[in-house]
DNA sequence: GACATCCATAACCTCAGGTTATAGATACAG
DNA sequence: CTGTATCTATAACCTGAGGTTATGGATGTC
C-alpha cells in the first residue's frame, strides 16, 4: 500500500487536535475533506485509527501505533529532500537565501562577498520571502537560510544569528498631519490606523504594530498587506501608518512617504536564520561563519 | 512539499533500471505515465534527478542523493504499517494467515489449535492467497504469515519453516487415456499439454510444470489459471494435465478428475512463511513455535 | 426543549494519474 | 548513408481522486 505524506500530516494533525473541525482549520481544508481522507486511510490500512464521539476523535491502539511511527516517515522524507537540496547546491554551487524587505541592509553584500571568498566558484541566490509566511521556504527546504527580522513565526524551531539592530521609526503618507513633526512618541500613534501583516503572522505582526506597547489596547487596522510593494502603496495612500526600521528611509525612499523618528518602541533586529540541524551542510556553515564576522 | 510513496517507488525503479521503458514494465504502468511522474517529481523538488539520453536515464548528483535516501522513507512507512498491524492484531486478538490450495493439509488445524492453547482468546483468520502473486498479502502486511508451497516468488526475502513434504502425482480428466494406468512416469507426460500458473509466477510455475525434469524442453501449456477452482475446471475439461501434491486427491476429489501416482518428479514441500524481521511480534512467534512442534 | 458542536454523507467540480497514439532524437547495422 | 530499433517526450483523452458547499444525524449542555 502506498501513502501520500499529505495524508500522514492530516492524520498527525487530527491525532494532535483530537477534533476534525479544528484539525481541518489548521490544515486549511474543509472538515468533510478531512473526514473523507481519514476514513480512506483507515480503509486502506484495514483498521480503525480513531473512535468517534461528540467529544471528537480519540486514537485507538492501532492509531497510537501509527501516531508513534508517522514522525519517522515524515522525518525520513524531510531528510531525503534536504539531501537532494544539499547535493543540488553542491552541483550548482548556489546557496539559496530568502529575505524580507531590505534583508540585512548594508551588511548583506559584505556577507555574500565574504562567503564567496570562503567558497570560490559559489554564489548566493537571494529570494524574496512571503510576509504572510516568512519561513515557508525554509520549512519546505527551498532555501538554505533566510535574513529575517525578529520575531518570526515558529522562531524556536530555527537557529538564528543576530546581525544588526536598528531603531524603528514610523512611516506615513507625506501629506499626513503628523508628517510635519520631526520626531514622535509611540503614545502619539495609539489611535492611528495601521498597515499590518495578516493575523496568521502571529508574533511577527504583533511586533510590527508594537502590541506590547499598547497597554492592552487593540490596534486599529487600516489595511492588511503581504508584500513590501503593497505595504508601501497602502502607506502612501494614507490607508494607515506603519512601524518600520530606520533603514526603510534609505531602502524605500519615496516622495509620497515620510519617515519620522520614533520613541517608545523596541528596536528591530535582523538575523540570519537557518534550520536547527546537525550537521549543517558545509556551504551553509561557511555562510553562517561569514555572517558572524559581520554581525554587530 | 508532500510526496506519495508510489512516486518514490517509481523513482527507485527507474534509478535501478536506468531505463524508463523497462521500469514502466516492472511497475505495470505505461512509459508515458512514468516519464510524466518522474518529471513531476523533478519539478517539485526543483532539480534534475536524471540525465536523459538514448541509452536511458542516468542519475545526477541530487538523483543519487535521493536514491540513497528513499529506502529510509519507504522502510519507515513499511515499519509504520507493521506497527499498525501488530497493534491491531493485539487489539482484535486475530492472527491473519494466507494460504494456497489445501494450506498445510491435515496439519493446519492442529497448528491452529496449538496456537490457541498458547494464546487463549486469540484466533487465526485464514485467507486465500492469489496464485499469481502468492506473497502479495505478506508483502503488503495484510497478513502475518502464509502457508505456501516451495518454491514461491522472492523466496529468499522471507523466512520459512518446512512443515511437510509429500510426493507429487498427476491430475487429469477422468476420461483421459492415461487415466487407465495406476501409475505413470514423468517421461510419459513430456508431450502432454499442462494447466499452468501465469508466467509472472516464475520459479513457482516452473516447479509445477517440473521444468527441471524436462531436459530443456519447453512445456506445452494447455491453459493458464490463477485460482484452484479454475485449475480444477481446466483439468476436468481436458484442457491439460497438472502436477499436484498427492493430498489433492483427498482435498480436491471430483468424479471428473483422476489422480495418478507419478515417478520422476521432486516432491512438494509446504512451509509456513513469514517476513524476515526482528523482533517478530510475540503472537506470530507463538504461531511459528506451534507450527514447529507439528513439522515433519 | 433549543441550540451548539461534533462527525458523516451527498452532490458537485476541477484536476491528477493513467491510457493510446505519435513525435523527435539517436545509435547501430547492413 | 539509410533504414530500423529503441529511447524519452508530448498530445489528446478518460476516469477517479481530492477538494468544495450544503446538509444531516447524534449528542451534550444550558
Amino acid at each position: 500500500m502506498d501513502v501520500d505524506t499529505r495524508l500522514l500530516r492530516y492524520f498527525r494533525t487530527v491525532a494532535e487536535e483530537g477534533n476534525l473541525s479544528r484539525a481541518a482549520e489548521r490544515l486549511f481544508v474543509s472538515q468533510p475533506a478531512l473526514t473523507k481522507q481519514i476514513r480512506q486511510l483507515e480503509d486502506r490500512l484495514g483498521t480503525r485509527l480513531f473512535t468517534r464521539s461528540k467529544h471528537g476523535m480519540a486514537l485507538t491502539g492501532p492509531g497510537e501505533a501509527l501516531a508513534a511511527a508517522v514522525p519517522a516517515v515524515l522525518d525520513a522524507w524531510d531528510g531525503a529532500r534536504r539531501a537532494v537540496r544539499a547535493a543540488e547546491a553542491e552541483a550548482s554551487q548556489v546557496l539559496r537565501v530568502s529575505f524580507l524587505a531590505s534583508a540585512a541592509n548594508e551588511k548583506t553584500q559584505p556577507i555574500i562577498a565574504d562567503f564567496r571568498e570562503r567558497r570560490p566558484g559559489w554564489r548566493v541566490e537571494l529570494r524574496q520571502a512571503s510576509w504572510g509566511d516568512p519561513i515557508a521556504a525554509l520549512v519546505s527546504g527551498e532555501v538554505d537560510a533566510a535574513f529575517l527580522r525578529l520575531p518570526f513565526p515558529r522562531q524556536d524551531e530555527f537557529a538564528s544569528l543576530a546581525l544588526l539592530t536598528e531603531p524603528r521609526c514610523v512611516a506615513m503618507a507625506a501629506g499626513h498631519p503628523l508628517a510635519r513633526r520631526e520626531s514622535l512618541r509611540f503614545a502619539d500613534l495609539l489611535d492611528e490606523p495601521f498597515v499590518a501583516a495578516p493575523d496568521a503572522a502571529g508574533a511577527f505582526r504583533d511586533h510590527w504594530v508594537a502590541a506590547d506597547a499598547r497597554g492592552g489596547r487593540e490596534v486599529r487596522v487600516g489595511a492588511v498587506t503581504e508584500h513590501p510593494d503593497d505595504w508601501l502603496t497602502a502607506i502612501a495612500n494614507g490607508d494607515g501608518i506603519a512601524l518600520a526600521p530606520v533603514s526603510a528611509a534609505r531602502y524605500y525612499a519615496r516622495p509620497d512617504i515620510a519617515y519620522r523618528d520614533l520613541d517608545g518602541v523596541e528596536p528591530s533586529t535582523v538575523a540570519l536564520v537557518w534550520p536547527k540541524r546537525h550537521p549543517l551542510p558545509a556551504p551553509l556553515a561557511d555562510f553562517i561563519a561569514a555572517a558572524r564576522t559581520h554581525a554587530d
